[in-house]
DNA sequence: CATTGTCCCTGGAAGC
DNA sequence: TGCTTCCAGGGACAAT
């Protein structure tokens, strides 16, 4: 499941690869993904157009565009975007075509993603919460975010519009390097314990960046490589398997409608 | 407004 | 073996 180091990785593989090329065609072979505009539209758009940059918001790629607008891919559970694969992709449901040749596809299994040809990003991510790598994320700017809401601190984090980028996975594990039991209400939690977690959040999603990305599913970069994120996960399904710094074995409950995995000796409701 | 619930989707795992 | 049932989960939307 692509999250923040997942899009990031994703996006400094794209850039490498696309920036400077200009599309030449598109090829949509199941219009589900593209939203708001008509498959016409949407191809008609990107034709002729050369790709100035690529940027992430959130879990949002961002495609910069010659023409000021942008093509915006959120890939959701089971999206990838593969360059040039070697073998045919199965579930492949919108094909990118470049001047000078070269291919981009976007497979999706279960049809969750999609993908925006917008003149202003805003227009799909200006909802999304403060970048959690970014300057203004701040200790005070995460206890402010937590004090109003009594729903789990887990919660809380995968919320959008409060930190931008955070998924399952990556709560589960900042809560654990924080020692933060997942179904605390995130108004209860201590200075030190928001502070705690405040680093814990840095520290995830930095790691995670640089090995990768987590392949925990199906999760695979442009070159169709799998990432080492998950090989250092201490606790995101690992159920049953011991924690690193107790031994206890990890657990596995519901928090909002999501399985969370968690040390019940480290990880304590204060 | 804050919060909870439902739905989308389909391969793979589990159960019989 | 082969069929059926259940589950994963980000985010939009509806309901409370």
């Amino acid at each position: 499941m692509p999250e923040l180091p997942e899009v990031e990785t994703i996006k400094n593989a794209l850039e490498l690869l696309l920036v400077g090329r200009t599309f030449s065609a598109v090829r949509i072979i199941d219009e589900r993904p593209v939203q708001r505009l008509s498959p016409d539209e949407f191809c008609s758009g990107l034709v002729g157009r050369k790709i100035t940059g690529i940027s992430r918001r959130g879990k949002y790629l961002i495609i910069g565009l010659s023409d000021g607008s942008n093509l915006i891919i959120h890939l959701r559970m089971t999206g990838a975007l593969l360059w040039n694969p070697a073998e045919e992709e199965p579930f492949t449901r919108v094909e990118f075509f470049f001047d000078g040749g070269g291919r981009l596809i976007y497979t999706d299994v279960r049809r969750f993603g999609a993908m925006y040809l917008v003149a202003d990003p805003k227009e799909v991510v200006g909802k999304l919460g403060i970048e959690p790598l970014s300057r203004g994320f701040t200790r005070r700017a995460l206890a402010d975010m937590l004090k109003p809401h009594s729903l789990p601190v887990k919660s809380s984090l995968l919320n959008q519009e409060h930190i931008a980028g955070i998924g399952n996975m990556y709560a589960d594990e900042a809560l654990f390097a924080a020692k933060i039991h997942p179904q605390q209400p995130a108004d209860s939690l201590a200075t030190t314990q928001i502070n705690s977690l405040h680093q814990a959040i840095k520290n995830v999603l930095k790691k995670g960046i640089k090995n990768q990305g987590a392949s925990v599913r199906n999760y695979r970069g442009p070159d169709g490589s799998k990432g080492r994120a998950h090989e250092e996960f201490c606790v995101a399904h690992r159920e049953g398997h011991p924690c690193p710094v107790c031994g206890s074995p990890v657990k596995r409950i519901v928090v909002g409608q999501r399985g969370t995995y968690y040390c019940a000796r480290c990880q304590r409701l204060k």
